[in-house]
Parts: C-alpha cells; structure tokens; sequence
DNA sequence: CGAAACAGTGTGTACCGTAAACAGTATGCG
DNA sequence: CGCATACTGTTTACGGTACACACTGTTTCG
C-alpha cells in the first residue's frame, strides 16, 4: 500500500495462471483466496452447479452451531444438503479450506458499531462484540490456526477498528499491532468464558444427576450462573496443593476468606477489557498519540 | 482452601470409588486427575506392567516435536514404545487423556525464576519464558481447549506467579484473575509469533523455490528473520481493498511510509508485554495494592 | 492349588478425508 | 447443426483414525 498505484474496486480475475504462488510448491493462497473473497470466475460450459459454496458453509456452520466442530464432517455436510460428499469437493478444495471460509463467514454476524465514541468506548465496543460472537459460537475457538485467513467479513471487523481509531496519530503498522493485540485478549478472554460456562454447566449436571449427553436447556439456568467460578480449581488445590508443594498458593489461599472482590468492574469480561485498555492508553499517551483535549 | 484442615502432602490413594464424579455419569476427573498427579494406586495381582504412563506421554511428546502434534495418533506412539495400539489403552483412558497428559507435561521444562525481582520484572520473566516454551514446542497451541486441566507442573507454574506476586496485597481470587489475564496474553502472543515465523518460512521457501516439505534448516535464516511480517497482509490488502471497500484500512495504510517504527521496546513480545504489564499497573494503583514505596 | 486380577494381542467396527475413474449434461466452436 | 470440450455429481476404493471386545498368558492372593 506505500505504492501509488490504486488498486481496483473488487479483486478481478487476472489470470489466475502465472500467479507467484500457483503450481506445485504452493500452500493454499491462490484458489482458496478466491473462494474467500469470492472472486471465482463463473463457469462457461457444462451443467449449471447444484450446489454453492455458500450454501455449503451455511450448512456446515449449522451443524457446527448445533453439534460443535467435531460433529462438521464432510459426510455430514453432504448430507445436509443432500448431495454425495465428493460433490463438495467441486466446490472447495477439502476440508482445511472450508475451515478458513467458516471463520470468516462468523465474522459476517459481527455489528456495525456506532461511530464517534471516543477511541476508548469504542475499543471496548469493538472487543465486546467480539466476545459475544465466540459466546454465541463456541465452536469458533475450536478452528486451527491455519484458518485465521484474512477474508472480507474478517477485515471489515478490522477496518471498523481503524476508524475507530482515526482520532488517534499513529502510524498504521502501530494501529494494527495495537488491534492484534486486542484481537489476542478477546481470544483469550472468550476462551475463559466459554470454559468455565461449559465446566459450571457440567457441574450442575452432575449434580442434579443427569445423564452425560443431557442438552444445556434441561438444567437450571439459575444454578448455572450460581456456580462458583473457581470451583474446580478449588477442590483440585484443597487435595493436592500442601505448604510443602506449593507454598504460595497455599499461603495466599489460606488467607483468602472465600469471598470474591466485586471491586473490579461487575463483570468479568471488564475486567480484562479495563486492564488492557489502561495499558493501550499509557501507551498511547507515551506516544503522544493520544486526540487534543487527551493529551 | 477456605477450611481449616490441612490437606496432605501428596494426595493419597482414598479409595477411588465412592468419589462424587465416578460412574457412569462422570466426564474424565477420577481417572484423568489421578493419572494426571500420579496417584494411581499399584496394581495388587496379576503381570508387573512393562509400560508406564510416563513412558508413553514421553514417546508421544517427542513425536510431536519432531512432526507436529497431527503425528501424534495411538499407533505411532505404540509402534514407538514397541508394543500394540491396545496396550496403550491398559495406561491411559483414550486418546484425550493422553494429549491432557502432554498438555501438562510440556510445564515440566519451564524453568524456575529468580525471587527477589520486583513484581513487574517478576511477571515479566514469567511471561517470557512461557512464550519461550511455546516456541519450543508450536504444538502446544494445537492442544484442544479440553486439555487445559490443571496439573501438578501447571500448577507449580502458578505457585511461582503467586509467588512473584507476594508483595501485592490483593486478595487470592485477584491475584487468580490477574495471572489469567497474563496467561491468556501469553498464548495469543506465542500463537502470532509461532504463526508469523511460520509464514515467513513459507515465504522465503516459495522465494527460493524449494518444494513443500523442505525443512527449514535448509532455508537462510538471515533471510527469514528479514521477512516482512506484514507482507501477506500488505498483497491482501493491495488486491481486495479500496477507499469504497474498507476506507478506514485504506486511508490508514495510504498515509504510512511502509517503514515500521521501533519507538516501541525493541522485540515484538515486548511491546505486548509493557502494555498489558502497564494496565496491570494501573490496577494495582487503583487498588491500592502497590508494594510500599511504590505506591 | 485354584481363582481372580491383571497384561498385552488379534480382530473387527465405524468413522474420517479424499484420490480416481465414471456417466451424464450443457456449452462454444467449426 | 454436430461434436469436442468442459463441467457436473456419483461410485468405488484406499489408507488412516480411535477404540470395543474377546482372547491368551502371567502373576499373586486366599
């Protein structure tokens, strides 16, 4: 992008021979790009296709929204749509590909955010909206991260981030590491909420009884919530941790009363947010990056 | 912990039956933990077992070294050991036990930090030599989710967190959530930086001219370490955005001189390190929880 | 000395992703 | 028009996976 010539509107065709990275030695680039970002030639001879690659992912992000990644496999999906499974290959390359395609399509859910927030509220916006979206679709944690592929709806979610930070002076390669490491911490910070949803959950099962396989709906939405966080670990520390083993969790445990601080902000996920962003803020104001009236 | 009695030493045998989470019902705690801590009790009868649990996790964390964690299946790790697949299943309870197993295992080589070191810099080499063994062993990030159970090594990790973090007066449960944070901060980092070398190895092999599976000591590692971090980003960027499509990435990147600025610490790992150690900071200051002086 | 508990093996099932060969169909060109 | 060509979806087959189950042989306790 330091070049002056501009790039045409929407990617085009271009001879999709004698690109650098076609032929044998090549990973996934030039087709599974194409596919990403939809700019596949259509197809002059032969039968009309059936089938879409679109509808071929809806398909497969249903059954990953219902039975979690582990249940998306190429036979399935055939059956969804009902077609053989060696008909999908006509349409996607194999099933790493079709994984790159899921996780930018999630990304198409994401909102569009308000504008003109300050740069702060509207970081925490755009991380919280994030957030909800791996909430909503656990299975997205699951993908390889061979499938973090930047495609249209992935980098509509960071071109939101750079206009939200428009106010700020810095320059680009800063704001996009600034942006990843947001992007890691809503990973993360996802990671942990969908874990210890899933552990409370198993918990109340367990408790209550019920049989392994029992859907999440059967049980008390209340005694979910109600579940103490750190349970698990708890119990793991009360048999196993010892002032011989681990000193310092004992010690620091031992003297904790068992309630838990609300001092933080009243939800987790702010927590984390008010933290990193304490520490984007201290960097930005080191930087002199920060809008007039902040400085 | 919040109990007045002592736990033992080392967790005893206590009768694996009759625990809350056997039978049919149970997810993996009782064996798993047991196998995990290494408190399965010996067996009374029958042939001296010519395996171990050890010995397989060890076999297949070597594999996964050498060929990546996808290497990794219960007939490669038996034909290693020298026995059948079955056998394997005598030691652990399935193939997700085991990778729980490795999960905690690769804790074992992190090493033991300095005392003494303030805080800051305490947490700092914490982090440091977290991202350190990821790099190691890249195949720690392909471990699922389900295979962070805490175990003894893990576990003594966090004692050496909670450790460094003595002379802050927070309560353990915030302590708790402060060393997750980092935790957190630690795996996305290690995942960009497993990722991007990845990446500029390809490219400098396609450069070259190498076939696919080319190791990487064959490549110039000058030429590696001078790969553009943003290089695939920058050609993504070139064909698919434009003011309509993604104004604020075109606007920003438009703007930038293509050279990246080291006002930042020196190392990549720095950068995210400083910020997120900066809102911790910040915290700890709201909280009231700065050692004295420092306060 | 049984009997019971255990170790490791052999065999078989149910999947998985996908390569290859195939028959049917619509299109562009001579 | 007619036919070669490019394209469709299907069939069949292969090598791989985790693992259930029935089996033989070994060790130790009552």
């Amino acid at each position: 992008m330091s070049t002056d010539t501009t790039p045409e509107p929407t990617g085009q065709p271009q001879d999709p021979a004698e690109q650098p990275w076609d032929g044998a030695v090549a990973g996934e680039p030039p087709a599974t790009l194409q596919r990403l970002w939809g700019t596949t030639a259509p197809r002059r001879r032969g039968p009309k296709p059936a089938l879409s690659v679109g509808r071929i992912v809806r398909a497969a992000m249903e059954l990953a929204d219902a039975e979690g990644l582990a249940a998306v496999s190429m036979a399935r999906i055939a059956e969804a749509v009902g077609y053989t499974p060696m008909a999908l290959y006509r349409y996607v390359a194999g099933k790493e590909e079709l994984l790159v395609l899921m996780a930018d399509a999630v990304a198409a859910d994401l909102p569009d955010l308000p504008a003109d927030t300050g740069w702060r509220a509207g970081l925490e916006a755009w991380t919280r909206a994030q957030i909800d979206m791996g909430l909503a679709r656990p299975w997205f944690l699951d993908l390889p991260l061979s499938a973090a592929v930047p495609g249209p709806h992935r980098v509509r979610w960071l071109d939101q981030a750079f206009g939200i930070l428009r106010e700020v002076d810095l320059p680009a390669d800063e704001k996009l590491a600034l942006v990843g490491l947001l992007a890691q911490h809503v990973l993360g910070e996802t990671r942990v909420q969908v874990e210890s949803r899933r552990a409370a959950v198993e918990r109340v099962r367990r408790e209550a009884g019920l049989p392994d396989g029992t859907p999440e709906a059967e049980l008390d939405p209340a005694a979910i919530d109600a579940a103490h966080p750190y349970a698990g670990f708890e119990a793991m520390l009360g048999r196993y941790a010892s002032p011989a083993t681990y000193p310092h969790l004992f010690e620091a445990f031992a003297a904790w009363d068992g309630t838990t601080t609300d001092a933080p902000p009243e939800d987790d996920i702010g927590f984390g947010i008010t933290i990193v962003l304490d520490g984007v803020e201290a960097y930005l104001r080191r930087r002199g990056a920060l809008p007039a009236g902040e400085g």
